[in-house]
DNA sequence: CCGGATGTTCACCT
DNA sequence: GAGGTGAACATCCG
């Protein structure tokens, strides 16, 4: 599922059901999946902590925490990969909020947080392409898609030739875009994807910012990265929907592309 | 059975 | 240094 659409749910899923409870105890059932060297024993030091904020920068997702005595702790780190879930006490994404006391952990939870009041975080990854880290280096990233400005995004393009929507998915550029909004950006912006990134114009490079933060924002509305509208047409035949002519597949930056040649110049 | 899938990282090329 | 390719991770789906 997760792009930055689904992160964001994910953010605001924690930032309405996992703040401010005391964290009991850190289930690690894939060692695995911990990343840059960290170990269930640095975990313990969580225990006795809450969650204090969620935040998110691209497909990254950002818990603070704070210790007992009103300190900041170390800040948790969730990445989702392609098939991972947020999932707090047994539901994802949902309003309802109900304590499934010592619910055991499914056979795809990869990582969870146990709270004294019985409740819990979990990352559900089947495909085990996430991971879990401590003070993750978000300098790392490029700013993040949904408000990025205009001279920001131009900075992320300028003076490049890879494939523009290498360049767009490039998260130390431009953070949270994925192969899915790339495309439906580029479709409704009318560029191809394998332009140089440093060729567009100023006014190609200001559509190209109109469209990143509508299509982003729209696309939260509908409730995911998979409800543009070219995603039904990401098949063999697939019809531009703007044109009627076929799409073309092709690989751009290492992913399946599809784009209609016929208005995307 | 085979291929491909919303992601990231790394080794290895050019 | 920039950019490209393929592999790896593990499961599901057509």
């Amino acid at each position: 599922m997760p792009e930055m659409i689904e992160v964001e749910a994910y953010r605001d899923l924690a930032e309405r059901a996992a703040l401010g409870r005391q964290i009991s105890a850190i289930e690690t059932p894939d060692e695995w999946y911990l990343k840059r060297g960290l170990v269930p024993a640095t975990l313990q030091e969580l225990i006795g902590y809450q969650l204090s904020a969620a935040r998110r920068r691209g497909k990254l997702l950002l818990l603070e925490t704070q210790g007992p005595d009103g300190a900041g702790g170390p800040v948790l780190g969730l990445r989702f990969g392609m098939s991972g879930r947020l999932v707090v006490d047994g539901a994802a994404g949902v309003a309802e909020l109900r304590h499934s006391t010592n619910a055991p952990l499914a056979r795809y939870d990869r990582f969870g947080l146990v709270y004294s009041d019985g409740g819990h975080l979990r990352v559900r990854d089947p495909r085990r392409l996430g991971g879990v880290e401590l003070d993750p280096a978000e300098a790392g990233l490029g700013p993040d898609a949904a408000s990025v400005t205009l001279g920001r995004l131009s900075a992320a393009l300028d003076g490049s030739r890879a494939p523009l929507k290498a360049r767009l998915m490039d998260q130390s550029r431009l953070a949270g875009v994925g192969n899915l909004i790339a495309d439906e950006v580029l479709w409704r912006s009318s560029l191809s994807p394998q332009r140089p990134a440093g060729s567009l114009s100023a006014p190609e490079v200001r559509r190209l910012h109109r469209h990143l933060r509508a299509t982003v924002a729209e696309l939260g509305t509908r409730g995911g990265s998979h409800t543009g509208d070219l995603m039904d047409e990401r098949r063999g035949g697939g019809t531009c929907p703007k044109d009627g002519r076929p799409l073309q597949r092709d690989t751009v930056g290492g992913r399946t592309t599809w784009w209609c040649p016929w208005h995307q110049e």
